[in-house]
DNA sequence: CAGCGGCGGTTACAAAACGTTACAGCGTCT
DNA sequence: AGACGCTGTAACGTTTTGTAACCGCCGCTG
């Protein structure tokens, strides 16, 4: 799919600048204003695939300029809550954004958000049912959304959410070497430091419920020496 | 303009006689309701213009039917309070409702704010669609109006009030991740402390009923670690 | 070829997150 | 007033996760 472009209406220039900096790196296009008359000038001849918008902001509030963009048309809104506001404001969410994420947040957290709502926005053209991420790989079906795997005759297997969230990662980049501190950012969201195990660990436990289920499965994962792992599957979305 | 419909929702039946006859005399229609459950039978069928609530009802509270109402869609609403209520429910009732009137109250004042609500929201939007939200999943339906669940093949379930709002919110968003911050905005209208377990206590209580109802049902809510909730199921709107 | 050091697999354990139960407060109904 | 049901809090049991430790494999070196 074409580069999607995100609007972030954030006045903290250091947050601003940040997670500008941050989307930019994960292949977003990214466009920032400090408050809402900047956001309708970039509006006026951008079109964005959706809002990031921040709840308090000088002059206008985020919630009007929720309400602004919601009248006007399908723009998908994320907002960005401070914690303890007033119950009241976060009310009114429920009839303007799509999603919301409180501060302090884990900036993982709120791309995994800006997916999951652009993933929804594009799905909800066709159809009002929404069709999940599916995949099947050496004799398995897994279902990225629904957070389930499985034997392709049926039998799930019960993983972990660290176990599911490292699979993931190997299921969106099969055949590729992917290094500890990659896998740690994508499921953790954080770094690694020099001596963190962390990683094989859940690849051992990953392993082991695997070959449980499949015999034939335990060269799925390999290990890169001094590189870090790949998924040596072909992986086929459905 | 032809004829306009109010739905009355007052627990003490003379208050509500005499206003019914009032109101019809002026040239309403008038259907009245006692509680929020006779409320949600009569929208099962007819699409009044407004809505009169009272605040204090027995069973669901008045400020809980408001947020289900406004949720739903562009019905009009019109508080009726009783003088001395705690003023932050008065404060909130800005939020949800178009107008509200504290008793004991003149009944002419109430027409008047009645036509003054009714002239506004004829210059809004055209009234969204408004129909009964019925969904299908697992084997269950749910009517989120009606604010009943049961198996596809007939028993109803018993959920309480606090679980079915917990179930609605699943049912509105499926496969995603919900935090428990917005379950909890979302259901009780609140945010949370960091060691809030409420959730986490409602949620087990709604899966052990949807087990009891059918085994399967057991892998419906799933559990994101530091994340949140999800629902797996594929949620069909009939 | 034995010894050695780096690396990764695995296990054990403690801390954190979550599930569940018990109970007390509240409001409602009788 | 008393019984009842619903909800939130607290306490306790269970699962999951990160850390540390131990072990074996591999390639290298002397």
């Amino acid at each position: 799919m074409a580069q999607r472009t995100l609007l972030l209406v954030e006045d903290d220039r250091e947050i601003r600048s940040l997670l500008a900096d941050f989307l930019g790196r994960e292949g977003y296009g990214v466009l920032a204003a400090e408050d809402g008359a900047a956001m309708d000038r970039l509006l006026a001849t951008a079109r964005p695939d959706l809002v990031v918008l921040d709840l308090m902001l000088p002059g206008e509030d985020g919630l009007s300029i929720c309400r602004r963009l919601r009248a006007r048309g399908g723009l998908p809104i994320l907002m960005l809550t401070a914690k303890g506001d007033d119950v009241d404001r976060i009310v009114g969410l429920e009839m303007g954004a799509d999603d919301y994420l409180a501060k302090p947040f884990n900036p993982r957290e709120l791309l995994a958000r800006i997916r999951a709502v652009l993933r929804r926005a594009d799905g909800a053209m066709p159809q009002p049912q929404f069709q999940s991420r599916r995949v099947a790989f050496a004799g398995f079906v897994a279902d990225l959304d629904a957070r389930s795997v499985g034997r392709a005759e049926g039998e799930a297997l019960d993983l972990t959410s660290a176990e599911f969230e490292l699979l993931a990662c190997f299921l969106e980049r099969p055949k590729r070497v992917l290094s500890r501190d990659q896998l740690l950012d994508w499921t953790r969201g954080r770094s690694a430091d020099p001596f963190d195990r962390t990683i094989d660990v859940s690849v051992s436990r990953l392993r082991r419920k695997l070959v449980a289920a499949a015999p034939e499965a335990a060269l799925l994962i390999k290990t890169v020496r001094n590189g870090g792992y790949l998924f040596a599957a072909d992986v086929r979305t459905l």
